[in-house]
DNA sequence: GTGCATGCAAAGTCTTTGCAGGATA
DNA sequence: TATCCTGCAAAGACTTTGCATGCAC
């Protein structure tokens, strides 16, 4: 139980409510090695809850997103939103075009020059995202 | 009608049909300054072209993807497909959150580490995808 | 003329919303 | 207890598909 303390935590200094599902949710994508799925992580939900409901945990990861505890991310090509927990250091993926298979890259090559272009066009930089497709071993 | 040619010739290098929608749709598409969504490109075939129906614009959208004149991305935290035009030289995108206007960046920092990162795992790079966020001037 | 493209309508998938009952603070 | 969360069902948004007709080659 010591970890999930970390989500409720978490929760409350966000000013949310600390249930169930939203701990759970929380604690299955800080396991998670890549971005999920809503289903995905409503199907793991289902063995960990007794009575979960998918409305639910879309809107749980509205909540979530919307107070910076999760990242969204659209592949292209995947026409589905998976999120991700939001750590400190944030990572970058290289995503299998056949497969969908994703590997995460810690380091971020680009933060300087993402600064340098809102600067030039005004902007007031609020982050970014790269991802690098490819072909994995196994689909090669 | 002389630039109509470029479109058609590279359907025809594809072994496409040359069709009326195809070749709008890649001049709408070509002359964009940023990736457009179906229904946007919908709605300027519709002053162009007598009678248009949406899932015609899928569909060729669909196949100038899959022959590789068009390129497919999605904004995070926007979950509808957009196409851009696919040139040579490819470009990144800056995205206001707040209106999720767009502003090409033209030169692209990554070739050489998305290269390195797909060596590194065995991929074979296919592409990479970079947006910058931000809040535009406008909507400071 | 043959085969692919298109219009139209219907279905499919992912996501959002309204409302009543239940849980949290 | 007041407020927010959740389950359930229905609706909504975007996208895909089947079929008959039309157009490109």
């Amino acid at each position: 139980m010591a970890e999930n303390n970390v989500y409720r935590k978490l929760l409350m200094q966000k000013g949310l409510r600390i249930t169930n599902v939203r701990v759970k949710v929380l604690e299955i994508l800080d396991g998670a090695e890549t971005p999920m799925t809503v289903e995905e992580v409503f199907n793991l939900l289902r063995n960990m809850i007794t009575s979960v409901n998918l409305s639910t945990v879309y809107r749980t990861m509205d909540v979530l997103l919307k107070n910076g505890l999760v990242e969204k991310t659209t592949l292209m090509d995947f026409n589905k939103s998976m999120y991700e927990y939001k750590r400190v250091e944030h990572k970058h993926h290289l995503v299998c075009t056949v497969c969908n298979r994703m590997i995460s890259i810690e380091d971020c090559p680009i933060d300087e020059y993402a600064r340098e272009m809102c600067n030039k066009q005004g902007f007031e930089l609020t982050g970014h995202k790269l991802e690098i497709y490819g072909i994995c071993p196994n689909c090669k």
